[in-house]
RNA sequence: GGGGUCGUAGCUCAGUUUGGUUAGAGCGCUUGCCUGUCACGCAAGAAGUCGAGGGUUCGAGUCCCUUCGGCCCCGCCA
């Protein structure tokens, strides 16, 4: 079809183009068909402007006008006028002018849109996901996606001018039996073979610091084959980034600076470097969160000592144990009716622990079900420590260390919500360090690693490898924003007989080691380079500069909680004859 | 794997508690009128597999069972 091509942008037109004859494209946004006059907005992703078609100065296009509807694309034609006074828009840039059409092409027609497009839009996200290519018309997703592709330019632009370069490395790799569950890619030519999709490029760009490139950074996408949420896909992006002869502070003064220019170029806020840092131990005892959101406060006490050899049973045979009683201040929580407290009592109860003990703190004095057992001297003490004011409510957990912890962060957060303390202009960056470099897995019955096998243990703790490895922390540091993760890596080992170590106290044997990691450790004997990393996560990142609740409004094509793309219905079934060709059968 | 919540017109929702007339509203859509609107206005109209299947009942949007799907959370996510 024949049309004319555009002259300027839908959002570009100001007074200084005036008596201009122009020519736009784009989608019909609305129209306004006053039965002479016909306004139409017509939107393009840089915005909208005004068109008017009028009987008098065009008869036939006014006519042809009549048959546009929303979403029809149309190629138009006119002058640029000054709007008459007391017409201008002001909410639109564009508002002060309109375009007198004498030129109008339809392109093409649309179906009425199952939901309209526009900014404030309230509709069912299976809907906006069947058809994202009409979600992604509006102005808040084209937003979001300009701010990912502002953050890829950011992070190019950052790396380049630091001497780093961009390497691609392989989607096809080589399944590793630690971390999430590996996406599967059968062989077709090696029969029986898989490849894995990578969960991040770990073994690469640790090989490439041994090749000698010494500052390597990648966007890249990972895999893992785990349940979905929020603020997690299946597929997502990451920073990626390793460099050699550095420890901590080389790589985190990195990342600070990259933060540094994120928050100016993209929220227009200067944050001050170096950022804070929290150690695991105290991440997890103040904030019940090994990514604690510090934009408030509500930081935790330990009790434990003090309950220890009290008469209530419950709390100092958990203490004796070896467990925690510890909890926090809730301001203002002393006026929490009992319908209300029986309703955190059992969301508690709903986080897999026994229960919720609480102290209300009231004009009266102390209110609580435990004074019978504690006294009320010890729970005057417990508010003390606890720094419980009148009308204040104190809620206290007694578990297992990591169980009474981890409770309480989610309480903590909880409470943050309800009370309304979270400031969404803030924002919080700080590092959380010192991490453990194991965990034990009951599932597994054995060892797993905190961040992953490659983790160098800190020095000072090495020792502790033979004797009580638990106790051994990692040279590991993760980022933390507003409460989320949003970067977590370490310097790693690269020494071979250290690495052979480590994999043992994983379960990992000699055989085992050499069969999936033999390369890396091949690799580390034929002179390895110091060297460490990190990788962001870019999702994350971006949800939370566009101020959004999940990761899958930054995402243009995201997934569903379960797996499904709603758009091309994808997973789907695939023809017996490609299941053939790559040797494999249904069960 | 588990818990919670939602599913009624194209969209957002009411109706479900206590089964009972022809399942309603707003927006959108269609048609007509309207020459400065911008959430245009006015008038009329069309539009329903009450997510699906089964059951109870004289009768089911409503009660029971099964199931599918969306969202949130726990587990899981080196």
């Amino acid at each position: 079809m024949l049309y004319k091509k555009r002259t300027h942008t839908c959002g570009e037109l100001r007074a200084l183009h005036i008596g201009q004859s122009i020519t736009l494209t784009g989608w019909v946004d609305t129209r306004r068909d006053l039965g002479g006059v016909i306004f139409i907005d017509v939107r393009d992703r840089y915005g909208k402007t005004q068109v008017v078609f009028n009987p008098q100065n065009h008869e036939a296009i006014h006519a042809l006008a009549k048959e546009l509807r929303t979403e029809f694309v149309i190629s138009v034609s006119g002058t640029v006028e000054k709007r008459p006074a007391g017409t201008e828009n002001a909410k639109l840039l564009t508002g002060e002018i309109d375009v007198l059409a004498d030129g109008l092409t339809i392109l093409n027609k649309a179906e009425t849109t199952p939901f309209p497009i526009e900014d404030k839009l309230d509709t069912n996200e299976d809907l906006r996901l069947k058809y994202r290519y009409l979600d992604l018309r509006r102005a808040p997703m084209q937003q979001n996606l300009l701010l990912r592709h502002k953050m890829y330019q950011i992070t190019r632009r950052y790396f380049d001018e630091h001497n780093f370069i961009e390497v691609e490395t392989p989607i096809l790799m080589k399944s590793t039996p630690e971390g999430a569950r590996d996406f599967l890619v059968p062989s077709r030519i090696n029969p029986g073979k898989f490849y894995a999709l990578p969960q991040s490029p770990q073994t690469y760009k640790q090989i490439l610091m041994v090749a000698g490139y010494d500052r390597y950074f990648q966007i890249v996408k990972c895999f893992r084959d785990e349940d979905l949420r929020a603020d997690r896909q299946l597929e997502f992006t990451q920073i990626d980034v390793e460099m050699s002869f550095v420890d901590e502070i080389d790589i985190q003064t990195i990342v600070e600076g990259l933060m540094q220019r994120f928050m100016k170029e993209i929220k227009g806020i200067d944050v001050i470097t170096p950022f804070p840092r929290l150690t695991y131990k105290e991440a997890i005892e103040g904030y019940g969160s090994d990514k604690p959101d510090l934009r408030f406060d509500l930081k935790f006490s330990d009790f434990s000592a003090m309950v220890k050899d009290s008469g209530f049973k419950v709390f100092a045979d958990n203490v004796k144990k070896g467990g925690v009683v510890a909890g926090f201040t809730v301001p203002g929580g002393a006026s929490y009716t009992r319908n209300q407290m029986d309703n955190l009592v059992e969301f508690t109860k709903s986080l897999g622990v026994g229960g919720l003990a609480y102290i209300k703190l009231t004009e009266k004095g102390i209110e609580t079900a435990i004074e019978k057992f504690l006294g009320a001297e010890l729970c005057k003490n417990i508010c003390d420590i606890a720094g419980a004011k009148t009308g204040d409510l104190v809620l206290i957990i007694s578990d297992a260390w990591q169980k009474a912890y981890t409770t309480l962060g989610v309480l903590r957060l909880e409470m943050a919500k309800r009370l309304n303390l979270i400031d969404d202009n803030k924002w919080n960056l700080h590092w959380v360090v010192d991490f453990p470099m194991f965990d034990y897995s009951e599932e597994e019955k054995r060892h797993v690693a905190m961040h992953h096998p490659f983790t160098s243990p800190k020095p000072e703790d090495a020792h502790l490898l033979d004797t009580d490895a638990t106790k051994a922390r990692a040279r590991a540091y993760d980022l933390v924003m507003n409460g989320n993760e949003i970067a977590g890596g370490s310097i790693r080992i690269y020494d071979s007989a250290l690495q052979s170590k480590v994999f043992g106290l994983l379960g990992i044997g000699p055989e085992e080691a050499k069969m999936k990691f033999g390369f890396m450790l091949d690799a580390f004997r034929f002179g390895a380079p110091p060297h460490g990393g990190i990788a962001f996560g870019l999702d994350r990142m971006a949800m939370l500069f566009a101020g959004v609740k999940s990761i899958r409004d930054v995402i243009a094509f995201p997934k569903t909680a379960s797996g499904i793309s709603l758009m091309d219905e994808n997973p789907s079934e695939v023809d017996k004859k490609q299941l053939d060709e790559l040797h494999i059968k249904l069960k």
